[in-house]
DNA sequence: CTGTTATTTCAGTAATTACTGAAATGACAG
DNA sequence: CTGTCATTTCAGTAATTACTGAAATAACAG
């Protein structure tokens, strides 16, 4: 690997979070470099600057597609093929997410829905039921959220963020003074 | 394995998903079977329930507990240890949320930081360096949020998920308002 | 067609990670 | 102390996953 001191601490970092998510080492690699780069580059530049072999390459940059992760691009007059990674970190996360959601969650809340269908044959049977029933509750409640505000834009989004915890307090304020309404009105007519 | 079979899906599916975590097989399934398991149980009742080993058993549970996604209970009169998992799921989103930001966001921002803080020695240095920096200020943007959030109540934050994207809505109408009012001051002023 | 260059596939191997059984440690009762 | 039961450690092995080089496929130019 002969890359400038500062790209390879990032590309070596992201290899070895690689990890700890379910992506591998080079995986994370490549991501980190076509992220960092100025521009495009085909398989062999990859090749080249981290020195692994042509064929794992292939593979990797295949696997970074499955997730969108990666862009092909075309250059005129050249037929190999570059990738970049998208400009937009927001939208990185938004595929991140969505790509997450699709491979870890939806499973999850498929099986629990069939689950849940079945008749219980047991005291142990119907207890766990219960349980499953309240994990698919809270997974069902955060994918509606993630269904909602995934489709903000960017801006929007970051509103709501820096907004935080905020929201509930405005919130609250807003019930006591509605609540204060309320019993004004059944005061008046009880 | 000899489980009910509505808990021996639930227990296959979790060992399942566990690899495309971080975590392995045999500890998604452990956690699922506390988890759905209506009292505590002690390792050899999990080496029994599952099939497996009683080291590799008292290897996952240390990993669990290294996760807090599994509490040490010990019943009177029985020196045996035993094992649940938290009753309240919102708890355990909780929790799996903060372990997974401790081990795969907060390592990733103090590389970022520490990379940031370099003098760029190149052109390339420095355009990896502006696109460190926009993937260190989204990854801050979103850790301040879950700072913000996580210290809200189940009841809050569940107001706030069913919230979802409403909320912007509403700040959008009120900014209108707001900066109608600024522009009717300003003309006034004007 | 033929030759050239780019990419992919895949069987074999290397590296890593998971799991086991045996031995060590610990915790306690008598 | 000694014996008993529970848990942990760890070296060896099994299983899985990652990676490579060689061969196959593909995409084109002439």
């Amino acid at each position: 690997m002969n890359l400038p001191p500062l790209v390879q601490s990032f590309v070596l970092h992201f290899g070895e979070m690689g990890s700890r998510w379910g992506i591998n080492r080079t995986v994370g690699q490549i991501y980190a470099l076509l992220y960092v780069s100025p521009e495009p580059l085909n398989a062999d530049q990859i090749v080249e600057a981290l020195g692994i072999s042509r064929s794992n390459v292939s593979m990797s940059l295949r696997e970074l597609q499955a997730w969108n992760l990666v862009l092909l691009k075309h250059l005129p007059d050249d037929r190999r093929d570059f990738f970049t990674t998208p400009d937009d970190v927001w939208q990185i996360l938004r595929t991140l997410a969505e790509e997450r959601k699709k491979r870890e969650v939806d499973p999850t809340l498929s099986v629990l829905r069939e689950i849940l269908m079945q008749q219980p044959a047991s005291d142990a049977e119907r207890h766990a039921q219960e349980r499953m029933s309240e994990m698919h509750g809270l997974i069902e409640r955060l994918t509606t959220w993630y269904e909602d505000v995934k489709q903000l834009e960017t801006d929007r989004l970051a509103t709501l963020l820096t907004l935080g915890a905020k929201v509930t307090k405005l919130l609250e304020a807003k019930d006591k003074i509605v609540s204060l309404g309320r019993s004004k009105r059944s005061t008046e007519k009880g």
